[in-house]
DNA sequence: CGAAGGTTTGATGGCGTTCAATAAGAGTGG
DNA sequence: CCACTCTTATTGAACGCCATCAAACCTTCG
């Protein structure tokens, strides 16, 4: 089951972003043996589908490059964005309980993606003790993000929302050892809107003032943070080790 | 193990709620199994907590009876309620991946919980296959609830909130086997309001309007519904399976 | 019984939505 | 490379929902 490799099948052994992905560390046996089981499809164009709700879950995915949206309807036909997943991130635990995917996953960007079977990658886990709680870890995560996401839309205005994504993603590039107040997004400010529960006229408001007081400028996809104090203060991120709570 | 039965102290296999916590089914021996783990202690009484933010985790726990409120607080010291459990449901998940919870988890009423202690609970997940999909339906469930709250917060006026809470809380009995026009809700309106991201004065609003117009009342912790139909419009459930949705 | 906390009701004001119209990009085909 | 179209972003004005503040009433519990 070998491949050849190319610049999108890297294997996970030499793949920088074995940290994000196995955070506690596997021992390098493992590792390989998870290489054999992974799938590496060539990269999704923007505005394919990686899944979509009802399609049956046969897999999880881990972000290699690129990002994606995952989304939903509400009965009434308004979207919801439930969240953006970087490189690192895997992606397909909302249908670990009834096996059938309950959102959509979208490329935003050319994206490339690792693919884990889940029926390779259960029986994996009763010879490799550390992945199963990998798995928590992972699961644990998602369920953390669903919780920060409710707190970001209760009790908090369109300011401090909008700082505190543009902080969060800040953070989340950091952690991925690329420069955190310097960085590509290709979220279209319509999306975040979505996500932060506001419509796309309050983001582009607000982005307008913090642009005027040089906090943060985000143009054509470049996002730069000119006053990551006053942002982080903007955001109500007081304690000063958040960013390690972040990391954790 | 085998201890004396009492109210308050029935083994899995008598229990009523065996079907809400097991959902598939488990075989009589494996529930058996389950029984010698579980620790059943006295009653909490209201205003005790079953767990607090940053405790060591230990144990997943599963109500029996009452209810749990799940919360936090924000740096800036606001109080965010997660959600409400009821008998049948989980608790604890939220710690797998840190090993330490997140949040802190108090009694709203006396209320009797099963305690199942997490290294235990693992070593028997290899013995009984079946606990481990269990498992996962829970942890799924979990994320999906925090979606829920998520989008009931994004774009849903005050009226859709309360009324999408108390139709939620009736389906909830409902699929418990309890009658689902008129129960007993030990929840603060204060407690509700900080839960949907709103101020008591409002629901206070706005359950005297439901009440005015004859679909919900809800005086001194019973709630009385009387037009589901209406509920079910106002609160935007529109699909008429939704029920059955929920149920799964 | 008295105190503390929860609930109700009213008046006022602010924040963010809504509607509308223009500007700016991105994608397409000639 | 430019013209054309479609989507997204920006900016302005006005309205409405819900928070806020305040005061009275009601429960609960020591």
């Amino acid at each position: 089951m070998k491949e050849v490799k190319s610049a999108f099948n890297v294997s996970c052994k030499n793949c920088g972003l074995q940290k994000v992905c196995f955070p506690t560390g596997l021992r390098r046996e493992d590792v390989d043996r998870l290489d054999d089981i992974v799938d590496r499809r060539s990269p999704l164009k923007k505005g394919q589908h990686l899944f979509e709700a009802s399609d049956k879950f046969s897999a999880l995915f881990a972000i290699r490059a690129g990002v994606i949206k995952l989304y939903s309807f509400t009965d009434s036909g308004e979207e919801i964005v439930h969240g953006f997943y970087l490189p690192g991130d895997v992606l397909g635990i909302d249908a670990l309980g009834s096996k059938q995917h309950q959102y959509s996953a979208v490329a935003l960007d050319t994206t490339s993606v690792c693919t884990l079977p889940f029926e390779k990658f259960t029986e994996l886990t009763e010879s490799i003790p550390n992945l199963n709680q990998q798995m928590l870890n992972a699961i644990s995560k998602e369920v953390l993000d669903g919780r920060m996401h409710s707190e970001l839309l209760i009790r908090r205005n369109a300011d401090q929302r909008v700082a505190q994504f543009v902080w969060n993603m800040s953070e989340r590039y950091r952690n991925r050892g690329y420069a955190s107040d310097e960085f590509r997004l290709s979220i279209l400010h319509r999306d975040v809107a979505v996500y932060l529960g506001l419509t796309p006229e309050t983001v582009s408001r607000i982005l307008a003032k913090f642009h005027a007081e040089n906090i943060v400028t985000w143009k054509k996809k470049e996002v730069m943070i000119h006053d990551m104090q006053r942002l982080m203060h903007i955001a109500g991120v007081h304690s000063s080790c958040d960013s390690c709570k972040a990391t954790a």
